[in-house]
DNA sequence: GCGGGTCCATCAGAGATGCTTATATCAGGT
DNA sequence: ACCTGATATAAGCATCTCTGATGGACCCGC
């Protein structure tokens, strides 16, 4: 269960095939063939069939844990490296895109103007992305967001310890395409739109609204992105309704369950420097 | 990163000395000095101090993300092949001492009798232990408990994909030594508690209700064990208080706020088979 | 201050690992 | 049957990682 093998397992798994993967990985074919072969000798059972390559019931077992290894590992490589690393003036902030709504885009220009000379760079990611590169390394805070209960935290893949703290919650609104029949209503309750046809999308998975209320939330268009302006447009083309944080646009209040878009700052256990100044200007003034 | 050389670094900043490390491994002192120094030269920084040998800051650091990241990978092991093993007529339940409250010792024995060919093997460990062993494959199923709002998922450390399905949810009583002057009372708010000596107990930490209603609770005795008759004794003798389950003995309900004491059941993802027609004996009924 | 004991670092060598190159084997299509 | 595209195996070599021996730093009692 060496780390490389499992790293190339997993490459071989996403290819479909041993020599691609050698190929991205700069192995020959003969050295990803004989790790993988080491991999199921130790483990004693067969990971991949071949011709087509595709992963047995155990290699898929085996995959599921790898990502989330490898991760850790690389978290734990970049936790250490850090310690070290000197107090930077440019520090990269990862935000899903509906996390840097209008009061933390406020606080992070508050917290750039209290330090002008620290250059910030920022990067829209996907949702889970963001804890995967704060503990990676490759973003020194990150900010996602998601729909919860209020005060409830998110949930998130674990990425090892890691600091989080709920910056921001907001109300949430249904989105409905104009001229709905329920659009002019000053509340809606979760209940009432069961029976709707609902988009999914990584926001607000139908899932989590059945968890909350129930079944029912029929699946209409299934959205894999995180561009607010285009499911905006898919409400409004009739695709399916959806949840959105007030701030990101016009829908009527969700009145029942109380539900909210809580945003969450991830990052590092952070030395006194720029980026310990720059989280706490993101963090909500103490009351 | 080996997890090899993570190994030793753990078992030799445990044990304090490369050479008693060295020898609880099987290998020599020298190995053990090989392998800590490519584990810092792959770093680039030191990890330990010599003489005494104590973790340096960034061998703190590295400590902290080691046990998880070797834990998961255990974890990770077990599962695969858990894919290739029979289902055995013989498990093992590890639960935490209040996790096996009389209502899930009756499902336990309506799933025993459902099952009569099946042996059952129950091992009481720490609170924080069962998911490790669950993870481990060291046990088939877990039951964790701890104290929650309603219908809140406990905060275990991750080891790994697991299912987690919540399987009890007790009231909470305020365990007082008799003739404490609010013993008399039908129900208390932790809030009318602040001022009060609290024992520190793993099931119920001073942080949590420090979180859940403000600062206070000053610290009685801190009770690192997890034995309830045990801990009965110390609020019995003026210790301190304590929040247990209603069913773990007497005291004075807890009013507000609302929180409950919730019992998980841990297991991986179980093929049909014995365990899983226990995992659903165990689980509460549908409704 | 000196000698012995304890502990970690370093060195050299033996054996195991893990790569590459080359070749064998296999499954499927024609 | 034969060709093609793919994985498996074999041999050779470089590297890695142990062991055992030795060296150097520190602590302690005398």
């Amino acid at each position: 269960m060496d780390p490389h093998l499992l790293r190339t397992f997993v490459a071989v798994a996403e290819a479909g095939s041993f020599s691609a993967a050698a190929e991205r990985l700069g192995y020959t074919q003969s050295a990803v063939s004989q790790q993988i072969a080491a991999l199921e000798t130790d483990l004693g059972l067969r990971l991949l069939r071949r011709r087509p390559v595709e992963p047995t019931e155990a290699g898929a077992r085996l995959l599921e844990h790898a990502g989330p290894l490898l991760l850790r590992l690389r978290a734990a490589r970049a936790d250490v490296l850090r310690t070290a690393a000197l107090p930077a003036h440019r520090l990269t902030l990862a935000a899903a895109p509906l996390a840097l709504n209008p009061v933390l885009s406020a606080r992070l220009a508050r917290g750039r103007a209290e330090q002008p000379r620290l250059r910030v760079r920022l990067r829209t990611t996907g949702r889970d992305v963001v804890a995967a590169q704060v503990a990676a390394g490759e973003a020194d805070l990150g900010l996602t967001d998601g729909i919860t209960a209020p005060s409830d935290p998110l949930r998130l893949p674990d990425a090892g310890p890691m600091t989080r703290v709920g910056v921001s919650e907001e109300e949430l609104v249904v989105a409905l395409p104009p001229g709905h029949p329920l659009a002019g209503r000053t509340g809606l309750r979760l209940a009432d739109l069961v029976d709707a046809r609902w988009l999914a999308t990584p926001l607000c998975p139908l899932e989590r609204l059945r968890d909350l209320v129930g079944d029912g939330f029929r699946a209409g268009l299934d959205y894999q992105g995180e561009d607010v302006h285009t499911v905006r447009n898919l409400v409004a083309a009739g695709h399916g309704l959806t949840l959105l944080p007030a701030s990101a646009g016009a829908g009527v209040p969700l009145a029942a369950p109380r539900l909210v878009h809580r945003v969450e700052l991830l990052h590092p256990s952070l030395p006194p420097g720029p980026a310990a100044r720059l989280a706490a200007a993101l963090s909500p003034p103490p009351s």
